[in-house]
DNA sequence: TCTGGGGTCCTAGGACCC
DNA sequence: TCTGGGGTCCTAGGACCC
């Protein structure tokens, strides 16, 4: 019997939470953050109020306003919670041996290796340490900071994840060792990390409303189909978490960035009201280009990958991709390969509005890694790699709107000036955090 | 005037090579 | 002049998470 080792902490309705620090007249009322009523977009998180009254987080914001329309609905302010997220880190640091950030508002610590500790203190399995442990934090997690948290516990990431969200609001729930089938067979599949709305609507067809009922399936072709599914939610309750999110992979590309190739970098934006003229939406890829490229630069991380994606207003959505030769962090090899695709997917369905573009960069390999090439740079290239980089320092000081670049046709002009070189500048230091 | 934005992972088909 | 596989890379789409 494997006994629990993992904690999930999750910052309740953390957002929320930080906009009460700030201003604690909010304290008690139903407060929505998200975009602003009447614009498009959704709701990033919401007071336990305004659930009350069937308000979620990913909800349209014009639904929550017909749901709620007395709630208090303020902006999304990400620099505003990293701080905090980065101060209830630090208070994890000082009491697990182990801290990992699944997000901005959850964590997972584990114990492993700690049996000596629970031994010498006169605990057999270690369950009362750790249960005492999580309590300590959440404890030390509001009185130091003032936020609210709630930690699962379990042998396995999934179960203190699934643990984590019975235990909220500001509790503590530990899953022993042996427990794990009860605990879970009668919960809805939903809650289930890796089932969403589409398999549960399938799981639905099937009969399956709980974890107990989709294990239960009879041998058939039912059971085939969920097949995979059952093995691990299978595994999860023998509490051999040898799947799924016991898949320890490293959180962020920052922690890993020995040969890293994974991950992506992308910015994607939808208009205020859809948009019918094809070069408004090329000035707003530009933009997004510029944006991408200077995100990859100040990682010091160059991409092979340009992706471009594509929201009509009628909600069809595609994405399209090309592979470049050399990798690269530079607009004007990125923007010229963008360009072509939007153009290309435009030609498709001309007469449509656009709702979304975005682009996405992808097949990221670190800049050091590469091997510089040895022609010397064209003529005027090193002047206009200097403007780039005065550009960029500014940007890494104070953000990427602190510069607007000038007018498109002129910045578009400036690009194609450039060589389609990848390298006409000194590769910069990959920014400090 | 329904449906954000930043990501990860998985699948599946086709091209191409051996 | 009929028929293999396996492996890798690329592209597109989709489910899911916070």
């Amino acid at each position: 019997m494997s006994a629990p080792r993992i904690a999930c902490l999750d910052l309740d309705t953390f957002f929320v939470s930080v906009e009460r620090l700030l201003d604690p007249s909010l304290e008690g009322k139903p407060v929505v953050v998200g975009a602003a009523p009447g614009h498009r977009g959704v709701v990033t998180a919401c007071s336990y109020e305004v659930r009350a009254l069937g308000v979620r987080s990913g909800m349209a914001i014009r639904e929550a306003v017909r749901l709620a329309p007395r709630a208090i609905y303020l902006p999304t302010r990400h620099g505003v919670y990293a701080p905090y997220s980065r101060r209830v880190r630090e208070v994890l640091e000082r009491n697990a041996p182990q801290v990992q950030a699944a997000s901005i508002d959850e964590f997972y610590l584990d114990f492993s290796g700690c049996e000596r500790l629970y031994h010498a203190a006169g605990d057999v399995d270690g369950d009362a340490t750790i249960e005492r442990t999580a309590r300590a934090i959440t404890a030390a997690i509001k009185r130091e900071i003032g936020l609210p948290a709630s930690v699962g516990i379990g042998a396995t990431r999934a179960i203190a994840k699934i643990a984590s969200g019975v235990a909220k609001p500001a509790g503590v729930r530990m899953v022993r060792g042996g427990e794990e089938r009860g605990f879970l067979a009668p919960l809805p599949a939903r809650k289930f990390p890796g089932i969403g709305p589409v398999t549960e609507e399938r799981l639905r067809r099937a009969c399956v409303t709980t974890l107990g009922d989709l294990v239960g399936l009879p041998p058939g072709p039912v059971r085939a189909r969920f097949g995979g599914l059952v093995e691990i939610v299978e595994a999860e309750m023998g509490g051999a978490g040898a799947s799924y999110l016991a898949r320890d992979r490293p959180a962020f590309l920052e922690h890993d960035p020995e040969g890293a190739t994974g991950g992506s970098i992308s910015n994607e934006r939808t208009f205020a009201h859809d948009v019918g003229d094809p070069d408004a939406v090329e000035r707003q890829l530009l933009a997004l280009v510029e944006r991408v490229c200077w995100r990859a630069r100040s990682r010091g991380i160059r991409a092979r990958t340009v992706t471009l994606r594509l929201r009509w207003a009628d909600f069809v959505t595609v994405t399209r991709g090309r592979t470049l030769a050399t990798p690269t962090f530079q607009d004007a090899d990125v923007w010229p390969a963008a360009r072509a695709l939007l153009r290309a997917a435009q030609d498709e369905r001309p007469a449509v509005p656009v709702r979304l573009v975005g682009a996405k960069l992808s097949g990221l390999v670190l800049a050091t890694q590469l091997e510089l090439p040895l022609a010397a740079p064209p003529p005027g290239a090193v002047a206009r790699a200097t403007v780039d980089n005065a550009v960029d320092e500014v940007r890494d000081r104070y953000g990427f709107d602190a510069i607007r670049l000038g007018a498109t046709e002129g910045r578009q002009r400036w690009l194609d000036a450039r060589p389609a070189a990848p390298e006409v500048a000194p590769a910069r230091q990959p920014r400090r955090r």
